[in-house]
DNA sequence: GTGGTCTAGACCACG
DNA sequence: GTGGTCTAGACCACA
């Protein structure tokens, strides 16, 4: 469980956190029936306040990806990784469909903006390899 | 009209209509030297809060596509189109660089990426032929 | 709008509010287009955490019934009838078959569970007739 | 094995193990005198906290249900049967009067009700043949 | 010790 | 003035 969110972004800390987790759910390095580290205990590490992880525990089990049971913790759920697929592939979808109108109202041509895709593709390739380390003060 | 907000969606006004007139300038419907409505005049057009106009027109001239000439209103600076177009690919990489990290984390070949990305265009030049921004009664 | 909850039940406060304003869109009483109160105003009235009333329209939203934009207010979505009715129906079958299955433990025969279930009809008819605020102190 | 637990269900185990019990009796399956397993041996058989059985013993006692004896443990109360029977029938009628109240917010007519009753009863009848309660591993 | 609910109150983004 | 996020900290239900 590898988990980190950036207090300095505008990008909501709750949604830094649900997106993380969604990935790690998605690309299998959280399985079905993992269990998940305890509110309290995310929340001292992020160094964020336990309504927060409470919140995105919340939402995510409201998704079927987690299950949470008073007393015991909370878990992946069971068909959650099929779940988490299937919403990563829509958001990318979402996401391709934003550029790719944007792409249109530029005049660029088809050719141009596989181009260009292949380019921000090989960046993310290259990018994977270096660490990015959570700097908090 | 080119320009028109969707008060339904839950992108910002302010974001959509200053992305509407930032199209408009890379794509040459509004050219350099050309004068813009007024600020309350766009404010009744779009049903839109005054406020919401100038903030736009404020951050447009801050970007230098627009040019505010004291006394006889806004107009397109002469340099805007060139201005517009980079932006305009600057978001573009931004947003395929984003597709393309969520690709790899979801780890789908670059092929995948690319027909998922040709569908997106294909979509997008479809649904261009419908659209129909101008009125809003 | 007349939605009230009871501070001093055991269902949960956010549960109470969004039961009601769900029966509310389900019924008709609330329409497509109408605006909420805001936030705080219904916090004040119910005498509740302006975050406790965040929290259900956050919800409804989520749930595609409420639609809220910053800034303007939140609105009952354009087809939040039809989603409220559709799920009222999911609710009311989920309980009627945890009493079928309760009342086939209990040797109960059909007819029986439906005379008792005619019984239930009448009462709740005949408690509908009498109001029963909401006392508070 | 006349009971079992389900510990992906959100129903609080406690609860599942009470009613298990309760309808246990009502239907005779447990009879007046019959000695209840030790609550550290069905918390083992159920894979469940022993704090857990003890509180449900100790409710079930308090209902008069269940009596213990010094030393030599837990049985079946004489005048169990019929207690059992009157509490599940106060229960499911509680669970109708909802039903009924909520049918009644939906516009719902009588014979509407009555319908999804029958329909209740019948998936219940169905699902009665294919239950597998004793084998958790 | 687990998660769940609720309050109080601050600060930000938007119109 | 609208909703949205976040913190701090209390109290409850469950195992």
């Amino acid at each position: 469980m590898y988990v980190s969110v950036d207090h300095k972004s505008r990008v909501p800390l709750y949604v830094q956190l649900k997106e993380q987790l969604h990935l790690a759910v998605a690309t299998g390095v959280l399985r079905p029936g993992d269990q998940l580290p305890t509110v309290r205990d995310l929340a001292v590490r992020l160094r964020v306040n336990p309504n927060t992880v409470a919140r995105v525990y919340r939402e995510l089990q409201a998704e079927g990806l987690f299950v949470s049971r008073q007393g015991s913790g909370t878990f992946v759920a069971d068909d959650a990784r099929a779940v988490g697929q299937a919403e990563g592939r829509a958001i990318l979808r979402q996401r391709l469909a934003e550029a790719a109108s944007l792409a249109h109202s530029l005049d660029l041509s088809a050719a141009e903006l596989r181009r260009l895709t292949d380019d921000a593709w090989q960046a993310a390739k290259a990018g994977r390899e270096e660490v990015t380390p959570d700097e908090h003060d």
